[in-house]
RNA sequence: GGAGGGAUGGGAGAGCGGCUAAAUCCAUCAGACUGUAAAUCUGACGCCCGAUGGGCUACGCAGGUUCGAAUCCUGCUCCCUCCA
């Protein structure tokens, strides 16, 4: 192969890109029509993927498909150091089993994305079981600590005096030597991972190798629409998110966050993404309808198409027809169950407080009162404000925006 | 080895003997409004109790001083910074 056709090289290097280093440089591995090693790392100590990791995946689809290879590193030792950019939480050890079976659910969800028959996964213990202290010392020798107190996050805490942990030091050093035992043509990671990739790929260069390029993806922000979407962060969309969960999530996003959304997650053409952006600043209807297309655009592709209509009916009906949802739990009372005065032949009086607690409508009973007094509560469109109320067997009572439940003679 | 700083509610961060279940911000929840579970505004936000009141927990851990401590003292534990 030689020449790629412009429209798709647009695509790959501008479409969800931060920045290629060098970008030339890439651009002519991919003309050389050999199948490249792309190499991607991920945490095994937290196998769920969210949206943020989608990004980066769907552009290693892309290259996928024009014959590159993906490789994933397992990181199995890197995990017991902890992140550098994640603060100071230490991590406890992962046991070999339990990095196969993070690895494993962590894969079923990649292959949504990514093509299973161009990828495999390599664990670092494969080349890091056997290091030795020497081999180590070896290691650290190639770099100094004024190169690695150039890396932001450093430089940041050190003029600040706070801590930097000296294992933190190691952490580029072991994923750059990743790079160096799989021989990696292109490492892919979000911006925040500049510096990391670059240590890779001046290590391989020391140690007489060719050097990777660097692929840097924008960071998706999460559904505060401000920080990055990330699991400590509570932020975040997950894969595995049921389908109405998805679909909220989505649409509860803030609107200014929703074109750089379509950019990233979605294949909608250039030309498309102007007129998102200007619908959504816009604002009103044209904006909720750009959101609820996203979310039935995810909902379809991380579970199907049905499950993305029927979230998006759901929705409508619930959230903003104020309709009771399809599936209302039942709970069943009994006379001398908790928050249960007394059942009777076509109503059970409740003391709502106490129910609600105690059938995990509300967290606590000080909390279910809460509710009750701020008229959060009400059955068949009553508000309820007071503590001891009847309720008819079958009528849907619905506990602030999201719960509901009907009682049924026990 | 030496000097110093710190540990407060989900997070950040005030308070430094009573007025403190503990300011403020963020997050969360609710109500109103709306185009949504957006935005905005308002309110709530330890737990328990037959409850416009009462009780129990809570400011790293264990003791102590006081009528009274998150606030003072002692001893632990942990964390951080700086100088060697």
């Amino acid at each position: 192969m030689a020449k790629l056709d412009p429209e798709l090289l647009h695509r790959i290097t501008r479409r969800g890109v931060a920045e290629i280093i060098p970008e030339a440089e890439f651009i002519a591995r991919l003309e050389e029509g050999k199948p490249l090693k792309l190499k991607m790392g991920f945490d095994p100590s937290r196998p769920d993927l969210h949206l943020g990791h989608v990004v980066g995946l769907r552009k290693l689809r892309q290259l996928q498909d024009l014959g590159h290879e993906l490789i994933l590193i397992v990181g199995d030792w890197t995990a017991q150091i902890g992140d550098p950019s994640g603060e100071s939480d230490t991590r406890t050890m992962l046991s070999a089993d339990e990095v196969k079976r993070n690895a494993e659910t962590y894969m079923a969800q990649f292959y949504k994305v990514v093509d299973p028959e161009r990828t495999r996964a390599a664990f670092q213990s494969e080349w890091f079981g056997s290091f030795t202290l020497a081999d180590v010392i070896q290691l650290t020798s190639h770099f100094t600590v004024n190169q690695f107190l150039h890396r932001d996050d450093f430089a940041k805490r050190y003029a600040d005096q706070r801590p930097i942990a000296v294992t933190e030091m190691l952490y580029p050093l072991l994923q750059a030597y990743d790079s160096v035992a799989i021989e990696a043509d292109v490492e892919f990671g979000g911006t925040d991972q500049k510096f990391n990739l670059l240590v890779g790929r001046e290590l391989q260069q020391r140690m007489g190798q060719r050097p990777q390029c660097v692929f840097l993806m924008p960071i998706l922000p999460g559904t505060d629409g401000v920080r990055r979407m990330g699991k400590s962060l509570g932020n975040y969309i997950a894969l595995e998110d049921p389908p109405a969960d998805m679909f909220g999530k989505i649409l509860s996003l803030p609107d200014d966050v929703v074109p750089l959304y379509f950019e990233l997650l979605t294949d909608a053409p250039d030309d498309e993404l102007a007129s998102i952006r200007s619908t959504v600043e816009a604002g009103g209807a044209g904006a909720l309808a750009l959101k609820k297309r996203l979310a039935g655009e995810m909902v379809s592709w991380f579970h199907s198409p049905d499950a993305a209509a029927a979230a998006k009916a759901e929705f409508e009906r619930v959230v903003q027809g104020g309709e009771q949802p399809a599936d209302v739990r039942s709970i069943e009372v009994h006379e001398g169950d908790a928050g249960v005065l007394a059942v009777g032949a076509g109503e059970a009086t409740l003391d709502l407080p106490r129910f609600l607690a105690a059938n995990a409508m509300a967290p606590s009973v000080a909390q279910a009162a809460r509710l009750l007094s701020q008229g959060a509560v009400e059955v068949g469109g009553q508000t309820l404000r007071e503590r001891e109320a009847p309720v008819p067997y079958g009528a849907v009572v619905r506990v602030g925006r999201r719960r509901f439940f009907r009682v049924v003679k026990g």
